[in-house]
RNA sequence: GCGCCUGUAGCUCAACGGACAGAGCAGCAGCCUUCUAAGCUGUUGGCUGGAGGUUCGAAUCCUCUCAGGCGCGCCA
């Protein structure tokens, strides 16, 4: 919709620019915005200020009014252009032509949303990729409605969009994983084995160890825990860990919605020999050092503050070597950009990985990582402890079971990923009748409700052409039509700033919206036009918020079903 | 010591560099013979941590500073 204003505005400043002789090429960008105050109008741009630093001498409401006279004096979509401010220009819209975008929009089969906006971009996005070393936390839950809804608002932009889970199943922690289970296997039998000093310790250790004494049986774990520490013998602790604790971590995100095309095993990268052939390269190229026994890569000459370690002492490569290895993968599969979901405790890793990149020619701007902050899970304000080694922490599974899937998706999607959140088990779990999600919920709901009421009624759902227009181009139903009409907006700007809490505000403002618009219009009356109309309107409405919670992984029910014993007085 | 993130109403949080900084919760006062009151209306509440600077214009950008969090390994 703002491609028209957009032009008719870039045409008056190129005449303006024209017919006061002034020099191309200094025209500032023209930024249209959505004014927070409708007296502002629909949309307002800023321009004639920018416009005016250009041209010493110019007042910004002198440049504003030379480029509302550049406007066409008759306009399909424009009702009234004012200057404001200090220079604001604002337009007020045709009532008809914000009709026309809702006609627009309802019609559409993509909910108005551009697929063309990325143009098939091959994207590949990698989120939660929790070491297999235990069950997932609240933290690898925001990691995973973050990433979850980002890949599902750059697929609603037109992007080709690849869903990955790295897996680190190789190196150290694994070795540790297997001294764990090894210890809990031996205590179990009531040997008196000492846990590994920075051992894992939750229960679930415990009852991986248990499980395959009852399968292997007491005697073949005696002469696997007496043998000397070798690769047989940490595979046959660490593989049944790993298959174990995967199959949770699977099967919890699937109750969270979350569905990953592929699970990329860094083993693999052995495996297939990349990384010894990455070593290779790097050595050719030159890009490596020996120094004290180990190999550096040379990161500080592509922006990192330091070299990094790739292979050590021991002639064991480093995690970081096996991410270098990785990340070329992603490309040498073809994707064109890549976003990375990660905790920002690896915020500093990010620098070297794309000195990495851009060492060996790929192109590290075409990779966007972003950092997703802390959760503070606390319980009754009170904090919970949340050490994966000590075991003493609270499962994504749990806040799932006790808070619900859609509250807890769309409570973590509530602030921006580098703000750190505060998640009250309490309060979401006491307030859920008043939790935004369900907020969101109950107007979907009503809309439903409605429709089923009018069928009863025998209100057919009326068809476009049906429909008097003039009647939606009223107040009330102008205020919501203008706000549905946002909805492709939202999902662009969340989509290019890689940004999804923006959708679920507008998501909560637009129900907020719809709840007052019900509480003051009956859809449902004697007056048969008017009631075609709004069944429209609320049709278009249901199906915005339906398609808009999708997107960031929230259902969207029919009717709102009452708990037991709930109060909602 | 160095780096990254954060600091906004009592609490939890919004705000493409824009106009009088907004919601929800909590508090107070109201609204159900009518499509679901998990809703709506009104109202109280702010020196955007502090000090400078850039700009026509700053919560937002820059410098300094204070506070909290997270990193800084031949761990992952």
């Amino acid at each position: 919709m703002r491609e028209t204003l957009f032009g008719l505005i870039s045409q008056a400043i190129n005449q303006y620019q024209k017919e006061e002789g002034l020099p191309p090429g200094k025209m500032p960008a023209v930024v249209l915005e959505v004014p927070k105050r409708s007296e502002h109008g629909d949309f307002a741009t800023n321009v004639a200020m920018e416009l005016a630093s250009f041209l010493p001498g110019s007042s910004p409401l002198q440049v504003a009014k030379a480029l509302v006279a550049r406007l066409p004096d008759e306009s399909d979509i424009i009702k009234k252009v004012e200057i404001a401010g200090p220079g604001f220009i604002n337009f007020f819209l045709k009532e008809g032509y914000w009709v026309d975008l809702l006609y627009a929009l309802g019609q559409s089969e993509k909910d108005g949303l551009n697929l063309n906006l990325f143009d098939g971009l091959r994207v590949q996005v990698e989120y939660v990729s929790a070491n297999p070393t235990g069950p997932l936390h609240i933290g690898h839950g925001r990691g995973a409605a973050v990433g979850d809804a980002l890949a599902n608002i750059l697929q609603a932009c037109g992007c080709q969009v690849y869903r990955e889970y790295y897996l680190n199943d190789a190196g150290t922690q694994m070795e540790l994983l297997a001294n764990s289970v090894r210890a809990a296997a031996a205590q179990a039998l009531g040997k008196d084995e000492p846990f590994p000093a920075d051992g894992y310790q939750g229960s679930y250790i415990r009852e991986i160890a248990r499980g395959l004494i009852n399968r292997q049986g007491k005697k073949v774990v005696l002469e696997k825990l007496a043998q000397a520490w070798q690769a047989d013998a940490l595979t046959f602790f660490l593989s049944p860990a790993v298959a174990s604790i995967l199959e949770t971590i699977r099967h919890d995100l699937a109750s969270f919605g979350v569905h990953f095309d592929s699970y990329f095993s860094e083993k693999s990268l052995f495996e297939t020999g990349e990384l010894w052939r990455l070593i290779d390269e790097l050595k050719e190229k030159g890009l490596v050092y020996e120094k004290e026994g180990a190999l550096w890569f040379r990161t500080s000459s592509f922006g990192d503050d330091k070299d990094r370690v790739v292979v050590r002492g021991n002639r064991m490569t480093t995690y970081f070597a096996s991410d270098v290895a990785y990340h070329s993968n992603k490309f040498d599969r073809g994707f064109q950009r890549l976003i990375n979901v990660w905790g920002a405790d690896h915020h500093g890793y990010v620098p070297r990985i794309k000195a990495s990149l851009a060492a060996r020619g790929y192109p590290a701007d075409a990779l966007d990582v972003v950092l997703v902050q802390m959760v503070s899970l606390v319980r009754e304000g009170k904090p919970v402890t949340m050490s994966t080694r000590a075991g003493e922490f609270i499962t994504l599974r749990q806040v799932i079971d006790e808070v619900g899937m859609d509250a807890t998706r769309f409570l973590l999607l509530m602030r921006r990923s580098d703000s750190h959140l505060e998640f009250d088990l309490e309060v979401a779990k006491k307030e859920s009748a008043e939790n935004p999600v369900y907020y969101i919920h109950y107007a979907h709901a009503r809309v439903a409700s409605i429709f089923k009421k009018a069928l009863e009624r025998g209100y057919p759902i009326p068809a476009w052409e049906e429909v008097d227009r003039k009647v939606l181009e009223r107040g009330d139903e102008l205020v919501l039509i203008k706000q549905i009409c946002a909805f492709p907006d939202v999902v662009r700007l969340s989509a290019q700033g890689l940004e999804p809490h923006r959708l679920a505000f507008y998501l909560l403002e637009l129900a907020g919206n719809f709840h007052r618009y019900y509480l003051k219009n009956r859809v449902l009356s004697q007056d048969k036009e008017l009631s075609k109309a709004r069944l429209l309107l609320i049709g278009i409405f249901k199906r915005v918020v339906n398609k808009g919670l999708g997107l960031i992984g929230v259902s969207a029910p029919e009717r709102m079903e009452k708990e037991e014993g709930m109060d909602i007085g």
